[in-house]
DNA sequence: CTCATATATTAGAATATTATCATATTTTAA
DNA sequence: TTAAAATATGATAATATTCTAATATATGAG
């Protein structure tokens, strides 16, 4: 299991639209940046600012092609959160059984909210 | 499936190492503020801060129990995403079959990194 | 070799996030 | 009603993120 720090940065990493997407397309397949540039309609630079985020914390790597740089997922987990992410979930938890004890708290009754 | 803003929105809001705490903590059960503190090892009002945060988000929320602020969790997504997270997982995936080729390439041969 | 294509890098401004510290609010107990 | 406990709020400084625009680099074609 990664570390708690690693967890947290993952996230960070994943959460942002644009390398959502990006992720999203190389679950499909390889792709190269005008390939993902042409998707995403956002300048080159800027898709390419955000591959290079997305490689320098090991989530996807490249092979040139000719002149093209084909990206291509290397994150085992990617596939596994983005899946977790599409599913439908019933609006809300059920809420807690009655007056579950904290560790701190033992005061009983005059339960609200 | 949650619209792609938001699903970026609640990676973001994860990816913040105290904030995966509590929220694991939460799994396991209902907690309050102080609970949350000692556990944490923070300042309160910090504590406060990720708490409110996460509420805003609707990801968990709270009822009162005497002067306990006893919070839970609220988002059905979360166990599972910290889930995913805990996995274990090989090093990397497999590397693309050979020679895929992306929308805009079809260059051949001469791969390599 | 030179050019055009594909992509990366850099700098900078705008904005967002985070922690700290001080203070405010709410609630129960005395 | 007052005090203490539990928690929230606000201001601020430090830092990080993001996009844009301009420029640099690398590669294959001719």
């Amino acid at each position: 299991m990664r570390p708690l720090g690693a967890q947290a940065e993952l996230l960070r990493v994943l959460g942002h639209p644009v390398r959502l997407q990006i992720l999203e397309e190389l679950t499909k397949g390889v792709k190269c940046v005008s390939d993902l540039e042409e998707f995403l309609e956002i300048p080159q630079s800027n898709v390419s600012q955000h591959l290079s985020l997305l490689r320098r914390y090991g989530l996807i790597d490249y092979y040139m092609d000719g002149r093209l740089r084909c990206y291509y997922l290397v994150d085992p987990i990617i596939p596994d959160l983005l899946h977790v992410l599409k599913r439908d979930y019933p609006e809300q938890l059920p809420p807690p059984a009655c007056c579950p004890v904290t560790k701190k708290g033992r005061y009983p009754g005059k339960r609200r909210h």
